[in-house]
DNA sequence: CTGCAGGGGTAAA
DNA sequence: TTTACCCCTGCA
């Protein structure tokens, strides 16, 4: 069982299992967090700057009260779920599963702002992890909140709607968006004319929801795949990328080509839990660099 | 130093 | 089903 005290200023969470800052916020899930000098990550969610330190199963949170750590913290990194269990029942089907969820130890599903992610996730379209962070930063940047100065940097939050909006294509091209810079303007003109609220989309079921996702220009099947799960919650999502399709279909011996087969696969196995098994995977096959013959 | 493939895909033909 | 696509990085 979990111990939650303050320290100072500080909130810290002892004998916490299942929790390591690094393979949460390097397995792929958010690109806002970043490793700091003292070795724990720091990062920027909801207008918020939190920094994290980790010694084995303490955890600091940095200048926290209790009340935001049970309000926003508890929700955000998953803490009611109970991993050991989840891993237990992935690892047992398959060595390479074994493997992976021991590589992966301590991974959590962060529950983001469906609207970050969504911008996000359509920004890492046919792009690298180190240009999308850069690309989402400067965004940040260019029309959030300034929200200070913390541990010597000044940062931003995300640019809401209606912040975004005063971003033209052209200005979106300049930050160095690409072709992405229309798909971004046409969603977020779209979401602000028609005064949509994405939290409100967590009501449909998930083939719904898929549906309703997939009418945004720049979203496609791994994007809303990846807006499910991260922006919703929604383990019973799974995004076939390059990787997966690659590693999977070797693994378990199925046709590269055919996602549906591979969805079906996994989907059948691992009921409502595909997408924690595309997460250890994705992470496991990365960090491996794997070679996979095409 | 130049050239070029490739990156957690998607829209359009 | 196939192709072009912004831009940046790494590596011949």
């Amino acid at each position: 069982m979990m111990k939650l005290q303050t320290q100072g200023r500080d909130c810290v969470l002892e004998t916490q299992h299942d929790f390591n800052l690094k393979h949460i916020f390097e397995c792929g899930q958010c690109f806002r967090w970043n490793p700091t000098k003292d070795g724990g990550y720091a990062g920027v969610v909801n207008g918020r700057y939190l920094h994290l330190v980790q010694e084995g199963e303490k955890i600091t949170f940095k200048k926290t009260t209790i009340d935001d750590f049970n309000n926003i913290w508890r929700p955000y990194f998953d803490l009611e779920r109970d991993y050991n269990a989840l891993k237990l029942r992935i690892a047992d089907y398959h060595p390479i599963l074994s493997e992976a969820v021991e590589f992966g130890y301590g991974i959590r599903l962060l529950k983001q702002e469906p609207w970050e992610t969504m911008i996000s996730f359509i920004i890492s379209a046919n792009n690298n992890i180190p240009r999308i962070k850069m690309l989402i930063e400067k965004l940040a940047e260019a029309y959030g909140n300034s929200l200070g100065e913390h541990d010597g940097e000044r940062r931003y939050g995300f640019p809401s709607p209606d912040q975004l909006i005063q971003a033209t294509e052209q200005d979106l091209r300049d930050l160095g968006m690409g072709y992405r810079a229309k798909y971004i303007h046409n969603v977020t003109q779209y979401i602000v004319e028609n005064r949509i609220d994405l939290e409100t989309y967590q009501q449909w079921d998930t083939p719904t929801l898929e549906k309703q996702l997939l009418k945004f220009k720049g979203v496609g099947p791994k994007v809303a795949s990846c807006i499910m799960i991260f922006g919703y919650g929604r383990l019973d999502s799974f995004p076939v990328d390059t990787w997966i399709r690659k590693v999977v279909s070797e693994w378990f011996e199925l046709n590269p080509n055919d996602d549906k087969q591979l969805k079906a696969y996994l989907d059948e196995r691992f009921q409502k839990l595909e997408g924690l098994v595309q997460q250890y995977l994705f992470y496991y096959a990365r960090e491996h660099k794997l070679e996979i013959r095409k």
